[in-house]
DNA sequence: GACCCCCGCCAC
DNA sequence: AAACGTGGCGGGGGTC
């Protein structure tokens, strides 16, 4: 709360009310660094990371990143063609029903109309411990058996995704045609960043853009955009876990075969005839287990669940398949990597003692919540993996943009996951295999029997002019083949990397050259 | 009109 | 009884 209020004085005056305001806030600052000094037992090697960077941040937010106004404006107008088409049929529908409109985006308007008006089963959820009626994509699915109200569902779901997407779109960038967010370094209980518009409330969260959202990021004329993803980062740090806790080291073991999915559906389903042939096995992997789904995606979609203590109950829900399936799937899950068990006794023994973890990073987190509560120990069982992943990926931009120098500008982080840009006219290869190389964060465990373990997580580079997925004619045949709706081709956007690329930009951002040169 | 909460939904 | 974690944003719709 400014000690003057702003709006009381002359436009002279009112800087100088800021002014003592934003010293005063200082102070405060200052004031709490000096008790931290006094709180720390220990060199505070976390506070210090953090400190450093926020340079790499702060340069990402002056940087932004370069928005193609053309592909820009094409998505707006396709979106609003078809939000306008949607609308007219759902609006129709609606009149037919209760003799009015409807607004797909009122929660409230759809619950008098589903609920109200056409009588349909009341759908609720319930969340925190309160129960309330909902019209989320999940209870409108639900409504879906109705067939009456099968083309009302459909219009509004489509309705939702249009609308979210123009936001998106729509969202204000500056003059210089950049995007531009603001990171907040220290924003979350992991060391994860989090990602918001900008401090000149331009711009938005680039942290959650939906993949076909993104191909209106560009890079730079003459610069070419590398994404780095860490493959597997969460699990791999579950399995060391599991493996310098408990001496456990199937899970690790199993991230490393190549095909984590196939060797856990091997685990949970022994009596399959099972080769011990790589190709073999996946065909084995991919057939149908139960519906559209294959033994491997029940391992994939069912494991990641069962890692972070998802009920049967949550994990049905999400895979769509009966309580009992996911039961089954559970019991031999954990038969077949038994540190899991141990890790969730052992972290919820932890809460009961001492309230706190201390990741592999050396970042320490104490729990205010309730140590009996479920609600708790899921969060501290999330918490190591999901924190030590965001350190590594912030440990590896802070070398590259470090030691990387003016070669490369960084543009975006997302969690797991950094992008860069380097000129075209560099030696492609040599860039990326240096940036790769900072990817390298040795971690070593002897066994008591004496045998070395050691924590690998490597990264998986792509490389485009656009930060959209490349769709290439042969992709759009294979949908239209498919009779689904085919994507836009996108020839300039990434592909993984593997050594060379001999493509050329097709398409150079619009009214750019002229304004930068 | 400013402010706030709820809802739904996007990412990793 | 509750039901897998971490975030941020826009629209609706209420209050003041």
């Amino acid at each position: 709360m400014p000690i003057i209020e702003s709006h009381l004085l002359q436009p002279g005056q009112q800087q100088f009310g800021q002014q003592i305001y934003n010293g005063l806030d200082v102070c405060l600052t200052f004031e709490i660094r000096q008790e931290m000094g006094t709180l720390f037992n220990h060199t505070p090697i976390i506070y210090e990371f953090e400190k450093a960077l926020q340079a790499p941040a702060l340069e990402m937010m002056l940087r932004g990143f370069l928005i193609d106004e053309r592909e820009r404006q094409e998505g707006i107008r396709l979106l609003e063609a078809q939000t306008t088409r949607l609308d007219n049929l759902l609006q129709a529908m609606a009149w037919a029903v209760w003799g009015k409109g409807v607004n797909p985006n009122s929660p409230k308007q759809l619950i008098d109309f589903f609920y109200g008006a056409m009588k349909l089963p009341e759908q609720w959820i319930s969340a925190k411990g309160v129960k309330r009626l909902s019209t989320n994509r999940e209870a409108l699915e639900k409504l879906d058996v109705y067939l009456y109200a099968r083309p009302l569902i459909a219009c509004i779901l489509a309705l939702r995704d249009c609308s979210k997407q123009l936001s998106v779109l729509r969202t204000e960038i500056d003059s210089d045609q950049r995007m531009r967010t603001s990171y907040n370094i220290a924003g979350t209980e992991t060391g994860r960043w989090s990602s918001s518009q900008s401090s000149e409330r331009t711009g938005t969260n680039l942290q959650n853009l939906s993949p076909r959202l993104r191909k209106m990021f560009v890079a730079d004329p003459g610069w070419k955009l590398c994404g780095i993803d860490l493959e597997q980062a969460e699990s791999r740090e579950v399995g060391w876990q599991h493996g310098i806790l408990y001496e456990d080291w199937t899970y690790l073991d199993a991230c490393y075969s190549g095909d984590l999915h196939t060797i856990t559906a091997r685990l949970v389903w022994p009596n399959l005839p099972w080769t011990g042939n790589g190709k073999q096995d996946r065909a084995i992997a991919d057939r149908i287990f139960y519906r559209e789904f294959t033994y491997r995606d029940m391992s994939k979609r069912g494991g990641h669940g069962t890692s972070y203590y998802g009920t049967p109950f949550t994990m049905a829900r999400h895979l769509k398949v009966p309580v009992r399936v996911m039961e089954n799937f559970q019991k031999s899950f954990f038969e077949a990597y038994p540190g899991f068990r141990k890790w969730h006794q052992g972290i919820a023994l932890e809460l009961q003692t001492t309230h706190r973890l201390v990741t592999p990073f050396g970042r320490e987190r104490h729990f205010f919540g309730r140590s009996n509560d479920d609600a708790t120990l899921r969060e501290a069982i999330a918490y190591v993996p999901q924190s030590s992943t965001a350190d590594r990926l912030n440990l590896i931009l802070w070398r590259i943009w470090y030691h990387m120098g003016t070669r490369v500008r960084i543009m975006a982080q997302v969690h797991d996951a950094l992008y860069f840009q380097y000129r075209e006219s560099d030696d492609e290869a040599e860039v990326i295999a240096k940036a790769l190389g900072y990817f390298s964060i040795p971690m070593e465990h002897t066994s008591p029997g004496g045998k070395k373990h050691s924590l690998v997580v490597p990264g998986e580079a792509k490389i485009g002019w656009n930060w959209g997925n490349q769709v290439t004619q042969g992709d759009v045949d294979k949908a239209v083949a498919r009779g689904l709706t085919p994507p836009r081709l996108n020839p300039d956007g990434l592909i993984k990397w593997k050594g060379s690329d001999s493509r050329v930009r097709t398409e150079q951002p619009t009214g750019l050259l002229a304004r930068i040169f």
